[in-house]
DNA sequence: CATCGCCGTTAACAGTCCGTTAACGCGGCA
DNA sequence: TGCCGCGTTAACGGACTGTTAACGGCGATG
């Protein structure tokens, strides 16, 4: 992970979190983007892109769809849990365009290898004029429901103005209930959606992680006002 | 508007609606669909297009940017108006992108021109995987019948805006009926319908649910006003 | 490199809720 | 009036969920 202060850094200029493991590309890439005025951070591989994606906070991510550790599109949908940064996926062949459906996974645009630099460089200002067109207080980073409140950023939760502490699993289960509030999830949705699609264990973890969490931020955990069951279905959050 | 229950829809070739004035491309576009299993129907510019959209309630649309009588976006954000179709938009020039924000319209993908009709076949699938794999009542999830609302997502009832609490069975019923309004089925069809196909216990059950749902649901469950019966054939939903 | 501690997962058991069925009563229709 | 269809109730058995604890892995830490 190279986090170089990056070069002449404007009040204005945006950081693009590069998450390439080929390093000629990688490199290539960030010349390109310093060269046309942004901050360049970079990770190579999936792991160490989360990280810098959750720390940095980046205006714009270009992301390889194949990576170590971790590939692209996990590391898309789990930027995606608590993040709506514009991300651009970068994907080594036509074909890998099924796999991808990468629209779905949340990615708001991709490019096929090989491609220039200069529609590289136009997509990515357009994605952040899309972002910055995007309502202010649109970001869905914060979520508020009674007493409780969740924070994406920080990844913190408080009741009361207090800090809950939640172990990770626990915040992402919370925030995606708390993000689609209302509506109900079966387990398995729950499943693919926070702990990630090859995820093969048992549905009844779900419930263990709901259990914890009903202890946690409940006033009385035996009589749950917003993590509630749907017997037969599953679970879901209401405000 | 059909008015059948809604039942497991068998595969069935989709309908792709070509909004595209340039005749070649129009034609290319069509025979190649065609010729890989799709329903194509087609339309010159952009006011036969929004009609058609309408008309025919395709399954994907594929909708040029730069069209005589109303613009693509235009099309796109009508189109979005009443309807959640895939729309894959077309670009002449990369650089268009920057007017496309097309995604923000509503689209759902776009191909820059030239494309391989390889490509533009892939993304065409892409998006009926996509809208196959979206959860089924995602829309018409909300069904109110005077002072009665019922919500799919949140698998919640409402009379007057107290929430009703039901068992699952009793939902699946109550809102099998309120969707298919006004139509009587028989026991036997409810039970395909509501219990599955699969089921093979007696027919009385229905009549069990419907006296429990009378119970929450109306004001006098002795003289229902909503979910009647209909002597000798069976049940139906009224608004 | 070894140890410790935290976290996620799983299994097991208990309790609750729900669906089904049977039985009886009532009312309409022939 | 007799039969058939429907309303109504209660009870049983099973499915589903709550709850707890133990196990194993993984990273942190020294």
């Amino acid at each position: 992970m190279t986090t170089e202060p990056a070069a002449p850094s404007h009040a204005s200029a945006k950081t693009v979190l590069v998450i390439e493991d080929e390093a000629s590309l990688a490199s290539t890439l960030s010349y390109n983007l310093r060269k046309n005025g942004f901050n360049v951070s970079s990770a190579a591989d999936g792991v160490e892109g989360l990280q810098a994606a959750r720390r940095d906070r980046p205006d714009v991510i270009v992301l390889d769809l194949m990576l170590p550790r971790m590939d692209g599109l996990e590391v898309c949908r789990r930027i995606r849990a608590d993040s709506d940064v514009p991300i651009l996926m970068l994907t080594a062949k036509a074909e890998e365009l099924d796999k991808v459906v990468g629209l779905e996974m949340g990615a708001d645009d991709y490019l096929t290898k090989p491609f220039s630099m200069r529609e590289l460089l136009a997509r990515v200002r357009a994605l952040l004029r899309r972002a910055a067109a995007r309502p202010a207080g649109d970001d869905a980073s914060r979520i508020s429901a009674g007493p409780i409140e969740l924070d994406a950023r920080g990844r913190t939760v408080t009741r009361g103005g207090a800090e809950i502490a939640l172990k990770p699993k626990e915040f992402d289960l919370l925030f995606f209930l708390a993000k689609n509030a209302g509506q109900v999830f079966t387990r398995e949705q729950l499943l693919e959606h926070v702990w990630g699609y090859d995820f093969f264990g048992g549905s009844r973890t779900v419930d263990v992680h709901i259990r914890w969490l009903r202890e946690k931020l409940e006033e009385d955990p035996s009589k749950p006002r917003h993590l509630l069951t749907v017997r037969g279905i599953g679970y879901k959050f209401v405000r």
